[in-house]
DNA sequence: AGGCGCAGTGTAAGCGCTTACATCATTTTT
DNA sequence: AAAAATGATGTAAGCGCTTACACTGCGCCT
């Protein structure tokens, strides 16, 4: 029951197929090295051995680890699942492995992922919006590991970004909604420090009033943390302050749906008597009830994307480029004229 | 601007501080064991050079990675993610690092996954459930890769495992919703095969009804991937036939939340013309309109105790030992008598 | 005073791979 | 037919770290 027998290396597969080590390594690595014949037969002894190739050994001698590291907000809501999963199928496809983590919206425990990525050799990073500690850029310039951010687009910084513009995404929505002749205007958002997205949709909000007639200054805004229960309860609170707005823009759609809560158990109806927008589009947008007006955001493109151009910069060695995927309007039930005093 | 200095190693400090590379190995590994003076000397240099130990470099030589991987269903929902932020709090603060991947419920998919994780080197790995192809666990036995299973529990099987009954937990539900008196049962399962949750809550489901003086066979069965979308067209399948259920039980609350969007789409009240129930109890089943009854899953224990014990495993060279923790039904509105015929 | 134990440190042998370079057997070229 | 190019394989030097073992000098014992 005991058999100590450690598992199978490089040099066991070689002695083995009576051929070296570099053959086999070569097998692995660049088949089209290797005689048809000889091939045939290190494949052979590496499967009767049940061989994996160590990783750690790999990687040492490579200096290469065809890993790519991702550290994203959050993971308790689909938010960036849809994207991830398009990242990392991009990936794999180019033999990239994924290693994602989460930061639950902090910075400092974003901080200690990113250096544990990089102390584990990962060749390029991915990374949600652009705010964080210069330090980290310098940082990760200094031990040359690429870095693209996603979710987030900004052609006027160093770092490459690939996603949208939330600013001008959030805007386009607002302006289509004060149209409607809304005046008292609210938004819960997410909290904005150290999150460009959220303060980039709360500037987004604030164009469209100015456009649209209104002081920016007049916007009822509350920041939560994003999730079911600050919404319900930040829209709660606002509902009860004067005046009280006939529209809440929320930061994204599980604020949103939360909020409908609210409205529900305040017996306030949705539209009729209040009108409620989400952002990012995931399912639950359509699931809700009434369905939710929201922004589409290119989930999958932007991972996809991602991929290429991360793995671009890492093969090719070169300074990634910004791209804007664009966002639209998804106009469902959840929006409506302002009720007439 | 082409300082194309490679990072500082080992050696580099050591040279650096005027000692050899063992002394500042022993500063990073075992802190103890140097002397005070030294030690200082070293840990300065450490930061001034900004060293951090690479990765591949120190596993091989240790054989020991400090990580643990984990393979989840999905990414999609928050099923697991309550659980996972749980064992990777757990694991952080013992010092080892998650890496987590997903298999989008496809069995090649995680084999292939638990291949690369091992080639990585984790030191344990925790997979869902209990169902798999048996070359997988010989294959984790013969390279000494301890294994948990959680999100299950079984006790008769060798694999240790850290969870709950899914077939008693749901056993308890039907049996409380069937003595409403409820004749005619539908069950929108996900998909069996290569899924023991699943099929247990199946079983537990004809467990109740045949114990409510049913017959098993009776049950209006549906299986579909758990998503929104394949609830609603599950259910409103489901309505159209003959004899119509009275209650729908759900095998988890995303399909359950869209069998609420499907009866709210033929215009059925819940529960006053159909029940329907959930499972999981993620923040969704609160959420919805009207609250999901379901079954209350000790994701955060589960987590919390699997790191546990997974971390014994691999110090101690132990085998696992299995644990019930248990699961509760919570009843919210979703759930009432049958109508009148 | 001589011997012992011990704390603190150094020496050096790997860990399992990749890859530059060397070697050898075939082809192809002139 | 000899020279050169080509293809397949082997040799061996690392990659950056950990750790068994060896060594040193000190305080303490008898």
């Amino acid at each position: 029951m005991t058999d100590m027998k450690p598992p199978p290396t490089l040099d066991d597969v070689a002695r083995m197929a009576g051929v070296s080590t570099a053959t086999v390594s070569r097998c692995i690595n660049d088949p089209q090295m290797v005689s048809d014949k000889t091939r045939v037969r290190v494949q052979d002894t590496i499967k009767s051995l049940g061989y994996t190739p160590n990783f750690a050994a790999r990687s040492m001698a490579a200096k290469r680890t065809f890993t790519i590291g991702a550290i994203i907000p959050t993971m308790e809501n689909a938010i960036f699942a849809r994207g991830l999963q398009a990242f990392q199928e991009s990936l794999h496809s180019r033999g990239y492995t994924l290693l994602v983590s989460s930061s639950a919206y902090q910075a400092d425990a974003e901080e200690e992922q990113i250096r544990t990525l990089v102390a584990r050799g990962a060749d390029g990073l991915l990374l949600i919006g652009h705010d964080r500690d210069p330090a980290i850029y310098d940082y990760l310039a200094r031990q040359r590991v690429p870095v693209l951010v996603a979710w987030s687009y900004d052609k006027d910084v160093a770092t490459p970004s690939i996603g949208f513009d939330n600013r001008s995404a959030m805007r386009a929505l607002a302006d289509q909604v004060i149209a409607l002749n809304h005046r008292h205007i609210g938004m819960i958002s997410g909290v904005s420090r150290a999150n460009d997205r959220a303060r980039m949709r709360i500037a987004g909000v604030k164009d469209a009033m100015t456009a649209g007639g209104l002081d920016a200054d007049d916007l009822t805004l509350i920041e939560v943390p994003y999730s079911f229960r600050h919404g319900t309860e930040a829209f709660t609170q606002m509902m009860q302050q004067e005046p009280r707005p006939s529209v809440v823009f929320c930061g994204n759609d599980v604020l949103a749906v939360g909020a409908l809560r609210g409205a529900k158990q305040m017996g306030l109806r949705v539209p009729e008597d209040v009108s409620i927008t989400g952002f990012d589009d995931i399912e639950l947008a359509e699931v809700a009830q009434p369905e939710l007006t929201t922004v589409r955001v290119p989930h999958r493109k932007m991972g996809t994307r991602a991929a290429e151009e991360l793995i671009a910069m890492i093969e090719e060695k070169r300074t990634g480029v910004s791209e804007d995927l664009g966002a639209q309007i998804v106009t469902r039930q959840s929006v409506g004229p302002p009720k007439a005093p």
